[in-house]
DNA sequence: GCCGTTTTCGGCCCGACTGTTTTCAGTCG
């Protein structure tokens, strides 16, 4: 079982009360299905808690039904309403432009009910005699089921993308048919994964402009097409939407199309609380327009600070703005400092001397070498010999040297929660790293337990990416992050916020949790295991700020010497 | 079904695009 699992379920659940004609309940299933989704901590944490009911959108009812799926694995309200549309309803919402309401057409006309009936059904060209549909529709269908059945899962970790839009924007905006180019989108929130990419320009022909983004390099298929909005397909299996909007609705445009949706929520909602209208081209009073040429004009309009894109979640930042009470998040360049990096002494690819001078030209003014220890086996770990001949190699490169490097570990936390490394070994190191990478099914008590153990030891600095997830390959591990919290406040042990693509971990949410446990410190590490991975940290530190951290809850905003007197 | 600095009842964001339509429903973000 799974969160995902969950969320589909209530998802279905959404479609078929859709199909049943029932007006408001769809909305509020969807919204607690999305809640579940994007939770990043094991939904089954929430329950044994008795805390499933703070979650945004969940109340009485939704919650009952998620205890029923955690206790017997189904939900009656959904086995109920299955029986009378038997439809495959969580592949059908992935073909675009395939909802419910055409998916259940398509059910009571012909018997279509999963992916292979479909395919059948275009490939006789039954579908497109159907009232309501036509040739378009099926051939519209066949693509897009098409598309469905090569692509899996095709949100990607931010960390592997960003530098491709980036280009692409670099390169839109050195053509003279566009006079400002943007990136918006859940990229410029630096979300840890991008389902695809939000483009705002401003153009004074954008039919051209158009004409030229939807042939531009790296496009493989026009999704829509017309004079605001285009949607295309990229080589790197993401879509992209660019929008063109006047130049004095570039502000409004720029808040609409980077808040997530239950901020841009909630910011509509405080508008009509004004007797405004907030929409993508300005702040109306009546048929007047009040703002909308700077997206300071729009927060301030409605009476908010202005804030940071990675705090645009719904997260409590409209709230806290509304008071004068956000934080001033950390900047990129306050970050000193990488403290979590490996050598090919592990598994990494590089030496000391390339890894560290790739990491001064870069700006770093120290990182932690990190290799793994010989527990690792996978990832030639080290033990207490090597570790003391690479320190020896440090001290000398310091000596004569302008960036710093500091003597660590990613050191193992073992089954039982015991340490991969003497107390003798370890105190010769300047930055110990507790990492779990081995034995992970173990129950969430005795996981929790492990963990806090390692904590307790007074052996280690920091706990390395703590849940331990994989995008797209493992979910968190279903730890209580509040004893996790507590130990490591009490212990002085920072949490690592690991930049790693596929990683990100600490998550964001988990981040502002910790923060507002209070007394907890992080680390941001890129975990780069070869020279172009140094980079990571820019997500790193992203996270952070999607966590509303400050500089002073993180401790690579110190100097080299501070950070060796933290040591002690 | 959820939620609450207008409400414990009465609201629930809003606009673009497409295809099949004679004015709009469905889908998407």
């Amino acid at each position: 079982m799974s969160n995902q699992e969950i969320a589909e379920r209530l998802y279905d659940i959404a479609d078929m009360l859709e199909i049943e004609g029932v007006q408001w309940e769809p909305r509020a299933y969807r919204t607690a299905a999305m809640t579940i989704l994007t939770l990043n901590t094991d939904v089954t944490v929430f329950y044994n808690e008795g805390r499933l009911t703070e979650l945004e959108g969940i109340g009485k009812s939704i919650s009952k039904s998620i205890e029923e799926y955690i206790k017997t694995g189904e939900i009656s309200k959904y086995e109920k309403l299955k029986k009378k549309y038997p439809i495959d309803f969580e592949s059908f919402r992935k073909v675009r432009g395939l909802g419910p309401k055409r998916a259940y057409l398509l059910y009571k006309k012909l018997g279509i009910k999963d992916t292979h009936s479909l395919a059948y059904a275009i490939e006789k060209h039954k579908i497109m005699s159907l009232e309501g549909f036509g040739e378009k529709s099926e051939k519209e269908l066949a693509k897009n089921l098409d598309t469905f059945l090569k692509l899996k899962e095709n949100r990607k970790p931010l960390g592997y993308v960003i530098d491709y839009i980036e280009n692409l924007v670099t390169s839109l905006r050195k053509n003279k048919l566009f006079e400002r180019v943007e990136l918006a989108g859940s990229t410029r929130r630096m979300r840890d994964t991008v389902g695809d990419f939000d483009i705002l320009a401003v153009s004074s022909n954008p039919e051209d402009a158009m004409e030229l983004f939807s042939k531009m390099k790296g496009v493989t298929n026009i999704v829509v097409k017309g004079p605001t909005k285009t949607t295309v397909d990229l080589d790197i299996g993401l879509s992209c939407d660019i929008r063109i909007v006047k130049m004095a609705s570039f502000g409004s445009a720029m808040q609409y199309f980077t808040g997530n949706k239950d901020h841009n929520i909630k910011l509509r909602k405080i508008a009509i609380s004004k007797g405004l209208k907030l929409n993508e081209y300005g702040i109306f009073r009546g048929t007047k327009k009040i703002a909308g040429q700077t997206e300071e004009g729009v927060y301030k309009t409605l009476g908010l600070d202005m804030m940071q894109p990675e705090l645009r979640e719904n997260m409590g930042e409209v709230e806290a703005s509304q008071h004068h009470k956000l934080p001033k998040i950390v900047e990129y360049n306050e970050i000193l400092g990488d403290l979590h990096t490996h050598t090919r002494d592990s598994d990494g690819a590089n030496s000391l001397e390339d890894l560290a001078e790739y990491a001064h030209n870069l700006g770093r003014r120290y990182i932690a070498l990190t290799n793994h220890s010989a527990g690792l086996k996978i990832a030639n770990g080290l033990d207490e010999e090597r570790f003391r001949a690479i320190n020896k190699k440090i001290d000398s490169f310091n000596s004569k040297s302008e960036i710093m490097v500091l003597k660590g570990v990613e050191l193992e936390i073992l089954k039982d929660g015991s340490l991969d490394l003497s107390n003798k070994i370890l105190s010769e190191m300047d930055f110990v790293i507790g990492a779990i990478h081995q034995n992970l099914k173990m129950s969430p008590s005795d996981l929790t337990g492990r963990l806090i153990k390692a904590i307790n030891s007074g052996r280690i600095n920091a706990i390395a990416h703590p849940t331990d997830r994989m995008i797209g390959e493992r979910e968190a591990l279903p730890l209580n992050f509040d004893k996790v919290f507590d130990a490591c406040e009490k212990n002085n042990v920072l949490i690592e916020i690991n930049g790693f693509p596929n990683r990100s971990d600490l998550p964001f949410d988990l981040v502002k949790r910790a923060k507002e446990h209070g007394g907890i410190k992080f680390s941001l590490g890129s975990d780069a295991h070869r020279l172009e991975h140094l980079k990571f940290i820019r997500l790193s530190t992203a996270i952070a700020r999607r966590g509303w951290l400050t500089s002073k809850d993180v401790v690579n905003t110190i100097s080299y010497k501070d950070l060796l007197k933290l040591r002690r």
